[in-house]
DNA sequence: AATCTTGTTAATCGGATGATCAATAAAATA
DNA sequence: TATTTTATTGATCATCCGATTAACAAGATT
């Protein structure tokens, strides 16, 4: 299994000639690479791999990180930055919109940005591995996001159930695992994953009476 | 971090002498021993260190699998096997019983036996590995719990909305992204599971219009 | 108690892996 | 075009890792 770039049997490839890049350019590249192939085969992916795939020497991989844990900690930083649009907590509560429409723009276009395999399994990989970046991401969501929707539902619930933090985590975790069943555990997804996110904020918003006009 | 059986930097520790166990007791003890340490470090976790924790010498786990391949496929067997109890099939579709009473009993049965650190890491740790064990768990899952279930809710429900399966699989997958939350990103989790099981089985349930008596 | 069986260990091998550094050559500068 | 700069390479080091094997010793047998 796994013989990716494998020259194909041939002999006298293209054989790239020496190519010099800026340094910015150069480790911007490395970069992108590095968070593919580490998505692929896990963070204990061997450098030598990734410099074969990125058709570079190894070594040169060391000319722009002092170490592995350098560059692992540049691929975080490059898929984790700018996850969460600082516009988002604005959008979420602004209440001239209603709710039903403010959950699903918010999921549709979340989910749009997640459920792709780099950062479903960099996120996965990462939070195995501890890694506090991961702890800060999902604070800063459970604070900047999901607390602030939680109140939203809560102005508008007016059943005899109040929402709780719980059921906010449980409409964003049923959400979430679609990605998770894609991406991790490679099961085919569903044909029209925003249906599925609307039938998950109906079944949210149903519960505690609110109405799509709300 | 990480400095379990660090010897406490004395010197003339008990020095456990050479014991000798029945191949079959010693066998199962470095399995039991791998799940867990596997399940901690990940499977790319080195036989040296297993080997310390075991109290033993790395030599003897050669001695009782032929690779450390076949050591992994020994944790899988013993952490996959028996997960799903062959009985619940036939008690999630057992009409006597109120369909929200069969819910939240197999939940809560289910979210005991897979809310551990253990089978939870495991599971993700193979799932991105890509480990076939894992498809045929997931396969295995929706074909004998998760399809019937579909149809149970599919029979009560008189709504104008027809369950999914991509409805069924939310539900599963907010129960489950709960132990994600805990054993794979390591936050707090709830309070009380089983009521969150529970809040999550009823916003299912209302949503097809279907009371906790039918 | 002497002997045998075999579970366990210590030593070691071959290859892989992260990292280093002097040599090389592509592009910029003069 | 000749010279300088520095991005890139090739060779190499020290260590680690999975796996092998002969020696060792704990417990069973006689």
């Amino acid at each position: 299994m796994e013989d990716r770039l494998e020259n194909g049997g041939g002999d006298a490839v293209d054989e790239s000639p020496r190519r010099r890049l800026p340094p910015q350019e150069r480790r911007q590249q490395i970069v992108d690479g590095a968070v593919t192939f580490f998505a692929d085969v896990g963070l204990e992916g061997k450098t030598r791999d990734l410099a074969k795939r990125l058709g570079v020497t190894q070594s040169l991989l060391f000319n722009y990180f002092a170490t592995k844990d350098d560059l692992i900690e540049a691929v975080y930083e490059q898929v984790y930055l700018n996850r969460i649009s600082p516009d988002w907590p604005k959008r979420l509560t602004d209440r001239s919109v209603p709710l039903r429409q403010r959950l699903l723009d918010f999921y549709n276009e979340y989910s749009a940005l997640i459920f792709q395999h780099e950062w479903m399994r960099i996120f996965m990989f990462s939070g195995l591995a501890g890694a506090e970046l991961n702890r800060r991401y999902l604070d800063h969501l459970g604070g900047v996001i999901l607390r602030p929707l939680l109140a939203e539902v809560d102005a508008l619930a007016d059943g005899s159930v109040r929402p709780s933090m719980e059921d906010v985590w449980n409409l964003h975790g049923g959400i979430v695992y679609i990605g998770i069943r894609q991406h991790i555990y490679q099961m085919p997804g569903p044909a029209d994953p925003s249906e599925a996110i609307a039938r998950a904020v109906d079944q949210f918003l149903t519960f505690f009476d609110i109405g799509p006009e709300d």
